[in-house]
DNA sequence: TAAACTTATTTGTTCGTACAAATAAACAAA
DNA sequence: TTTGTTTATTTGTACGAACAAATAAGTTTA
């Protein structure tokens, strides 16, 4: 348990090599990984504390808190002080990412698109709405709705109805064509952060006002996506419904896989 | 340039209180974080060498570090020996992030669905083919088609076209019901690891093959998924073209802001 | 001129030490 | 029994000192 109580300040550039191909803390940290999913330390348990591995493998506390960073970094433990380090997973958990750099991207238009509000009012929600909305029947909200067009083609791309909540109700800047998205708009009147966006996506059949407002064939195939923006506590802040001609869009993402966790 | 040679162990406990509210390296962050928002670091330009910040600020090199650490992992810096740390953003991204533990969770079906595969066959691909595949015609893929069912439900989910590539197209135990997905069995068979998924998501009017295979009226909307699964060269792996009633199926995805970069 | 070498600088790794902060557990008091 | 207090343990933060590794820039050599 006691350390080196005459340390020598050179040691580690003399005595034992070992293969030098790797810094000692990720040798340490691949070592610690293995033995994680071999079992000798299953999920729940504990690591040995830092002074220990520095007994055990005779490194540093500097180097063994290096190597046990690395496993947080994985999501293969948790740390607290006064409790130690848990093992809460067996492997490095492997996810699938999609970035988005702005959710303006989360749009999937191409930039030269622009959003025209022609619709804008203060509506009292009714049960049906508010059901919609997570709200009571009453309230006041926001409603914009529009249309997204391209530079090159005549027809609308598609046609989107917003809801904003009472909190946000007195947006400006959001007659006209858009650039950017509403709910930025909202971001930095309020200082309000959308911390999740809930994103549902439908096919349907285009019935007779969409396929007026869009220019298509009635009962032809429409693309309906819907976003809700949400605040830090879950809250809902603005819903977007958006309906698409088929034939004009279409929705991708590339998903990366990676490794390590949040 | 020269730091303090006769160095008092106990200066960080005695003296210049600061506001103890956060660590030390925390405040250096967010100032460098603020300086380089005002502009007085560029893009592009270096920031203080780690010596120069001991200077500077007072700090030793450790506190110094830490605190680069963290505009690292914020995006806000990327750091070369012998050259320094250089500015590469002004702000810290924010990204939206969609995190599916597993590709299988990226069909968004219950777990109780079950892919019944109906057909399978060695194809020699003619040049339609081909450009869908990004191959040429002539070579052999394997063509797996099914659907997909759920335990509630009479009618299929979904029905699906699978093209996997001829270096995989051995892959074993593919036959009847399906729990987990094609490219996890080539992953496991072949060690091929899948790096990225392409998904483009349409809405289309079924045909009438698509409509009986679906049993759902001909001309009604279908939601169209097609995905690629890509190895780490980029070479396409597996192709998966799904076609899903509209009326009993809908994507869905949550994207939640991070703060940081990859 | 071009290639090989040297040098100086900056980040990367590792050592050791010390104190702070947090908290589970044991203990004492109401 | 419950509540507050103390104690010991573990991680967190911070100091300082070296040497390694990488490399931009200058210097030498062919």
């Amino acid at each position: 348990m006691t350390l080196a109580t005459s340390p020598d300040p050179a040691a580690h550039s003399r005595g034992l090599a070992l293969s030098a191909s790797q810094p000692r803390y990720l040798q340490l940290a691949q070592t610690l990984l293995n033995e994680i999913e071999e079992g000798r330390y299953p999920v729940g348990s504990l690591l040995p504390t830092e002074y220990e591995l520095c007994d055990q493998f005779g490194v540093s506390r500097s180097t063994a808190r290096e190597a046990v960073k690395r496993l947080v970094q994985l999501g293969l433990v948790v740390r607290q002080p006064r409790v130690g380090t848990t093992v809460c997973a067996r492997t490095p958990t492997m996810t699938y990412r999609q970035r988005t750099a702005d959710v303006v991207d989360l749009y999937q238009y191409a930039t030269d698109t622009t959003l025209v509000i022609e619709a804008r009012a203060l509506l009292e929600i009714d049960p049906a709405q508010a059901l919609m909305l997570e709200a009571t029947a009453g309230e006041t909200w926001l409603h914009l709705s529009g249309r997204r067009h391209t530079q090159d083609q005549d027809k609308p791309l598609s046609f989107t109805d917003i809801w904003v909540h009472p909190a946000f109700r007195s947006v400006k800047g959001l007659d006209g064509p858009l650039n950017g998205a509403v709910h930025a708009a909202i971001e930095q009147q309020f200082g309000e952060v959308i911390v999740a966006v809930e994103q549902e996506i439908r096919a349907v059949a285009l019935d007779r006002a969409m396929a007026d407002a869009l220019d298509a064939p009635v009962r032809s195939p429409g693309l309906w996506i819907s976003r809700r923006y949400r605040n830090r506590l879950g809250q809902l802040v603005e819903l977007a419904n958006s309906t698409h001609a088929a034939d004009r869009f279409s929705y991708s993402t590339v998903l990366r896989r990676e490794w390590g966790a949040s």
